[in-house]
DNA sequence: ACAAAGCCAGACAGACCTGTCTTCCCGTAC
DNA sequence: GTACGGGAAGACAGGTCTGTCTGGCTTTGT
């Protein structure tokens, strides 16, 4: 087996990919280079084009691998809130921490895909992110007796992608608080109209 | 004189900052090479360099030229407006129309900021354009009576960034009415707070 | 022990980039 | 008429990029 090469040595594979994270997300997927990643990651170019093909596809799973740990961390920390309001509003504590993680650079989707050519399949990477902000931020409205929770999950997620632009070019990571307390405040609306309409 | 040819004749400055607009707008500025630049304005490679020195200063000046532009169809609409709360919200009826206009594509100043490399003199102009919204936003807030305007702007600030995200990559100009009807919400909350704490 | 597969190292081709420099043309001032 | 300067066209240098291919080493399975 080479696959699960986790507990001893990291596998080619999972070094390709912690070396492409390291410099595609600090330096943009353009500016780096081949080379840079394969004499990081220790490893073949021959290597890196049996397992991946091309450049693209390798930039698809790194930002697929950034999709994946993102989720984990906002999940888990909606696991330590009970109300609906609270696990709504927890998204952006979430996104606070993630704000505030060594080596914070924005949102990795945007970056990607503000880099490539128009029509590239690293769009698709970032149309099953947004998908999925989108939908969680749905179901939670829902679940919070919203009257019309695909709005509010609209306006949240306008929200939270400013929040993500702005802890990157204004280098301030208070933004989350800032979305937090407008997602209150919108919240809080939507639910009043729900009961006095 | 040279500088002043509109009327004939668009000079050379000119005819290589529209086409660096439509090129670097469209493509990017990373993918856009200065030979395309000149073939599309006609002019001589030796020109670009006279006149603007690097690429770098080039991406510059179109990156200047889209922040007055911007300016100028945002305070254009605000002058159909009378009242504070009208005038608040009118940023996101100017916003709206740009998302309309015929091969929109985002803000101009997050993707070249996300193109070029961390630390370049480009960021500057995204800085320039970042501060005037921010002012903007919180003078509108101000002349509207809002208890802390500087709040309210940053979070008015974080929903038109985020309607530009939603705009170009869910490609939903409807993102303006959405971002529209957010800051109404928050507005009215505001002023329900000053006169109500 | 031996075969076979995986992988590192690096040369190489072909394309593209920025920035400089030369050459030539044309319009205009005197 | 003539001198001059701005600009067009493009060759050129030096570097970087992606992707392929060759050679040799190491590890593993039997």
């Amino acid at each position: 087996m080479s696959t699960k090469a986790s507990a001893s040595k990291p596998s080619v594979r999972e070094r390709l990919l912690a070396a492409a994270d390291e410099l595609f997300y600090s330096e943009g997927v353009q500016t780096v280079g081949i080379d840079r990643i394969v004499q990081k990651a220790g490893v073949a170019k021959a290597s890196l084009y049996n397992l991946f093909g091309s450049k693209e596809e390798l930039v698809q799973a790194y930002l697929d691998a950034r999709h994946a740990s993102t989720r984990e961390q906002i999940e888990r920390v909606l696991t330590r809130f009970r109300t609906p309001r609270e696990r709504l509003l927890g998204v952006f504590d979430g996104q606070g921490q993630l704000f505030t993680e060594p080596g914070f650079n924005g949102c990795a989707h945007m970056a990607a895909s503000a880099e490539v050519r128009p029509g590239s399949p690293v769009e698709g990477a970032a149309d099953r992110y947004r998908l999925w902000v989108r939908t969680l931020f749905t179901d939670l409205a829902r679940e919070a007796g919203v009257a019309d929770p695909e709005e509010l999950a609209r306006q949240l997620h306008l929200l939270y992608d400013g929040a993500g632009i702005s802890a990157r070019m204004d280098r301030d990571p208070s933004a989350a608080t800032t979305a937090r307390a407008a997602a209150a405040a919108l919240f809080d609306a939507a639910v009043k109209d729900r009961n006095a309409p």
